[in-house]
Order: C-alpha cells, then sequence, then structure tokens
DNA sequence: CTGTTAGCGCTTTCAG
DNA sequence: CTGAAAGCGCTAACAG
C-alpha cells in the first residue's frame, strides 16, 4: 500500500513534512507544500484511516445505536435520524456507522466504543437500566440519548415535549368546538405513551372538559390497534366528537375503521395524530396531527456529541424539542 | 489504553499468546487459554480495532452508500436495506457505515475505501456513469450494485426483476376479467419505470388486450402525480376499468383521487400498486400490489459482498430478484 | 505450544 | 521551517 514514505521519497522530503501538509499545519513553507501535495496527487495517495486512528487514538466514526425493527417501530424514524445525524457529523470529517440492537436482550451499549472502534454514541433506546448507564458514565463514554429522558445521571439528552404536543392537541379540538375529547394510547409502558396520555389528561382538566375513563382506549401504537379502539368508542352510547390517537400509525387504523363503519371524518368525528409521519399526508382525509422534529433531533443530539468529542463541552446538555401542530383535514369544528 | 501487554504481564505470557488467545487460534494450551481468558477479564481488556485494522489491512466495516433522500426516494426503502444487511455482516464481525451521498453532485465512491476505512461497499444508484464503474474496477475496489444491473463489466449487482412485476400486476388483473388496463408511470428517465412500463406493454400484447396510448399516464413516482394522473383517466370517454400504477405512492394518491371523485375501488376501478411499502396495507381499500423483496435484496447483496472479502468468490454474480403479487383489496373481478 | 522480531502507516516529541 | 526517533497496539513470520 501506498503511503508517506513514498510520497516523501518523491518530494523530496521527510514524511513528518507529509504529514503536515495533510494535516494542513501552517508550518510548511508554501514551496515544501507544494511539491508535496505535487507528489501525493501524482501518485495518488491517499492517509491510511487505520495509521490515523492508531496514532491518534480517535476513529473519527461515531455509531448511532437504535432498536433492531420490530413490528411497532418505523421505519422513517430510523432514516430521517440517520440521515440528518450523518449530514452533521460529515461536515467535521466524521462517519456514522449504524448499529442496532436487539430490544430483547440485553444490550452492551459501549462494545463498539470499548475497541475504540467509535469514539461516541447516539443512542436511541426505550429504556435503559440504571447500571447501563452508570457503566456508560463510569468509562467515560461521549454518548447522547436520543428521544429518551434521563435527569438522574449527568449525561446528555435531545427528547420532544411529548406531554406538550398532546395538550396542544386536545386545544386545537377544543378551540375547534369539541367538548367530549377521546384518546387511544400506545400502552403503559412507553414513557412516550404515558406522556402524551398525561398532557391529554391536564389539557381537559385544566379546560374544564370532561374526563371519561370510557373515552380512554389503550392501544399499541399499532394501526390494528387504532381499528379496534376506534371500533370500541363508536359503539359508546355518549359518543365523543373528537378522538386523540397516541400516534399516526392509530389515528390511521381510526381512520379505515370510521370508514368501514360509515362515520365520516371529519364531519361526525375529528381524529388528530402524533408523529407527522409521511403516511399522513397521504391518508384520506389528510390527517392533521402533530409534528415530531425528527431530522432537528438527530442535528441537535449529532452536534452534541460532536461537542463531547471535540473535548469542549461543558455540562450535559438537557434538550427538549418543541413539536408543532400540522392542519390537514382530519378535524372539523363542530 | 490497555494493551496486549497488560494482559500478557498478569498471565505471564507473550504478546503472542494473548494474540493468539484472542483470535481463537487452536495452537494455544488449554492451560494458557485459562490463564489469559482470566487476566482479560480481570482487566476488561478490548481488542483495539484501530490496531487490528492496522496490522491486518481490513477495517472489518463495509459502507453502503445511498443517495441522500430526495423527495422521491423511500425512508422504508432504505430502511429495510440497512436493517437487513447489518445483520447479515454482523454474523461476520463487520460493522456498516452509512454513507449518503448528493446524487445532485459528481460522486466519489471511492473514497472511503481508498483510506481503508471501509473493505467493501454495497451502492445504491440509479446511475453511474461509465468513469465511476470503471474506476471502482480498475481500483479491484470490493463492490455489489444494489438495485441496478450493468452488464457490461464484470461486476455484481442485485436487482429485482421489475419487468416481470409489471407483467404480473397485468396478468392478475387479466385474470380478474379486466380488458381495459391504464398505466402511469414514474417517468421516462429511471430504468425500473422504464422496465416496469415495457412489462405492462408486452403483458397487454401477449394477451392481446388493448393498448392505447391515451392509458397510459406519465407520472414521477409521487403521491400527486398518482392522483393527477388518476383524474385524467377518470375523464376519458372510454375509461378503463383497471390501472396498473408504477410504484404504491402513485396508487396511492390515485386511490384519494378516486375517494374525491367518488368512483368506488375496486367496485368501479380496480388498482394495483408496486413496491409493497408499508402504507400500502394502511389504505382503504387495502392495496393490493407487486412486492419488491427489499430485505432480501440487502441480505443477498451483503453475503455476495462477504464473499468478494474473503477472497473465495470467483465469478461476478448477477441477481435477478422475483417480485410477488400481494392480493389485498383494491381490485375486484370485473 | 510459546516467544522474538519486525513491521503496518501514522503522529508526537524533541532537535536542529 | 524541517527532520530523526520512538511508539500507538496489533499480527505475520520465523525460531525454538
Amino acid at each position: 500500500m501506498l503511503s508517506q514514505v513514498d510520497v516523501a521519497r518523491k518530494a523530496c522530503v521527510s514524511i513528518m513534512t507529509v504529514s503536515r501538509v495533510i494535516n494542513g499545519r501552517s508550518n510548511v513553507s508554501k514551496d515544501t507544500r507544494e511539491r508535496v501535495l505535487q507528489a501525493i496527487r501524482e501518485l495518488s495517495y491517499f492517509p491510511n484511516a487505520a495509521a490515523r486512528a492508531l496514532s491518534r487514538n480517535r476513529a473519527n466514526v461515531i455509531e448511532v445505536t437504535v432498536p433492531r425493527r420490530d413490528y411497532f417501530s418505523s421505519s422513517e424514524y430510523f432514516s430521517e435520524l440517520i440521515f440528518s445525524v450523518e449530514a452533521v457529523v460529515r461536515q467535521h470529517d466524521y462517519n456514522v456507522i449504524f448499529n442496532p440492537y436487539d430490544p430483547a436482550g440485553p444490550v452492551d451499549y459501549g462494545a463498539l466504543y470499548r475497541q475504540r472502534k467509535v469514539d461516541g454514541l447516539l443512542i436511541v433506546a426505550r429504556s435503559m437500566s440504571q447500571q447501563q448507564v452508570q457503566s456508560l458514565c463510569s468509562e467515560q463514554i461521549a454518548f447522547v440519548l436520543v428521544n429518551s429522558r434521563r435527569d438522574d445521571k449527568p449525561l446528555s439528552y435531545v427528547d420532544v415535549d411529548n406531554h406538550k404536543g398532546a395538550v396542544m392537541a386536545v386545544e386545537y379540538l377544543r378551540s375547534l368546538g369539541h367538548t367530549k375529547i377521546a384518546a387511544m394510547t400506545g400502552g403503559t409502558e412507553a414513557i412516550n405513551s404515558i406522556h402524551r396520555l398525561q398532557g391529554y389528561r391536564q389539557a381537559l382538566q385544566r379546560k374544564g372538559l370532561p374526563m371519561r375513563e370510557e373515552w380512554v382506549i389503550e392501544g399499541n401504537w399499532s394501526e390494528e390497534s387504532g381499528y379496534e379502539a376506534f371500533k370500541k368508542l363508536a359503539h359508546l352510547a355518549d359518543r365523543p366528537s373528537a378522538v386523540f390517537c397516541a400516534n399516526d400509525l392509530m389515528a390511521i387504523g381510526a381512520l379505515r375503521a370510521a370508514a368501514d363503519s360509515a362515520v365520516a371524518v371529519p364531519q361526525d368525528m375529528s381524529i388528530i395524530g402524533f408523529d407527522d409521519i409521511r403516511l399522513a399526508s397521504f391518508t384520506n382525509p389528510r390527517l392533521t396531527t402533530i409534528r415530531q422534529p425528527i431530522g432537528q433531533t438527530g442535528q441537535v443530539a449529532a452536534r452534541i456529541l460532536l461537542d463531547l468529542l471535540s473535548g469542549q463541552a461543558t455540562e450535559p446538555q438537557k434538550i427538549i424539542l418543541e413539536p408543532t401542530l400540522i392542519v390537514r383535514s382530519s378535524c372539523a369544528a363542530r
């Protein structure tokens, strides 16, 4: 393999000078620099990343680790996240290793770091044990939690304000004149689901709206569960006029259930989702929803990680991003 | 950083022995092996990837390079592809660097390879210049083309049989009794679109079905273009009873247009898509479509690349995968 | 079965 | 501004 010595020989300088030129150090005479650059070009020389990594003790690679796709997680989420992360770190000459893990088994997040195959991590995880976090912290691993929070440790995370998003949804429905507002949830385990449900309840309470337990249906994020939940709601004697769905997939299921039951959306029932996945704009009617800023999440998390790696980070950053109301056609004034 | 010497010291052996144990070589006595393993555990030692890469001249990383997401490319495609690729190479202790490129500018696919940051590439590209291919070949870079073909060079690729998929769609429609079958295309540039259109035409011809030029509407893969295309079709004096859409997104647009124009699907018009994206199963009615096996594509491509890297590859592999008809509810017998 | 030696290609440190 | 020497942590090749 071609190495600095070949370039050095050709340009009649030492390998140190070649190294300096490659790394853009200023202490090289213009003349010498030119000669070296010329030699590099003529030989088509490229520096060896492994050798650099070894001597600098830095791989210039970060890891994005995500749960391996299961039924409920959305490919759009992963796709948008990783594209946005990559776009940011690329500017700083970092590459991204994509490293899915099996959410079922015990996960060792630090594996690639310990081999110094990566310099830091972006972690997407539903839940991490106290011990997992502790391990990362005590090993001084540079990492940022993406779409989860943990305030019991001095670590950085970027999350979206799920609670607030739910409040926005309910308030929007209220502003349309709805008073009987139902909800379908993503289950009782996912922290996102819990926050969204809490937001829903709080908003109802603040607005003095009726809260009825049979208006809260437990789902599991899936389109099917949205379908079922809507059917239940539709059969209620005291039927709500609007429903807040904890994610778009369930809202899409609800839309399909409505069509099957001949209840007109939004005339007879308003439906609002959460996430703003791409499908949301292709439904009929197009889905009104709360947008989760995935791309922004990735960008911010990437920047924080880069700061961590550059050593100029000060405090752990705990960022909560704002959701946005996206008005389409699945909600109407009562 | 902890290194082999620390382990060696602790286990009272040479670093070579440590290296042998780590690499699972057989020529180490059971006793010594145990001692080394013990020392490794006690010290929490992990081998340094950069040092390995340098001395073995192998990074154990492959690259998946894809066009940065533009309007038409689907996040599901990328997501499914990269997850499936990663799952395969992981078995062989490889990691995946995800490397999007800007499809607008000139692309240098070999950049990471030349730095030996990766050992080989999976390339997703709409079109590559003769020169780009030539460069990869002459540099002896291990690579596999994903979802594109090139038979003018001894290189490996994995693609799906778009032509055949279109034929299957038309034949299915025919078997349902349709004779007036329209099509909406993905434009005249994309090779996929061309193949799918050719398949459509060929199937019509073989079946002796009427081919009318006003039944072929040019779209651009987007949902909007599907919407528009359907509207045009619906206004025709001699209206077709079924339409083959070159991708699911356009089919979804068509579905929405049908709802807006009060034409019942599938009673008044059958609609069939192509790709089987996830949205396809959530539409109303659920979309009948031709499934493109993305996951399988990724797996096969990854295996071919791994073979290439292991040096045991013989001939370039040119694989064409079969699409599958997925029957749902958007097509009905005439 | 185990150890010694000599690099892999680069950067850091120190000298000039 | 330029160069020599040493070493990052590992493995290949050879020797015993």
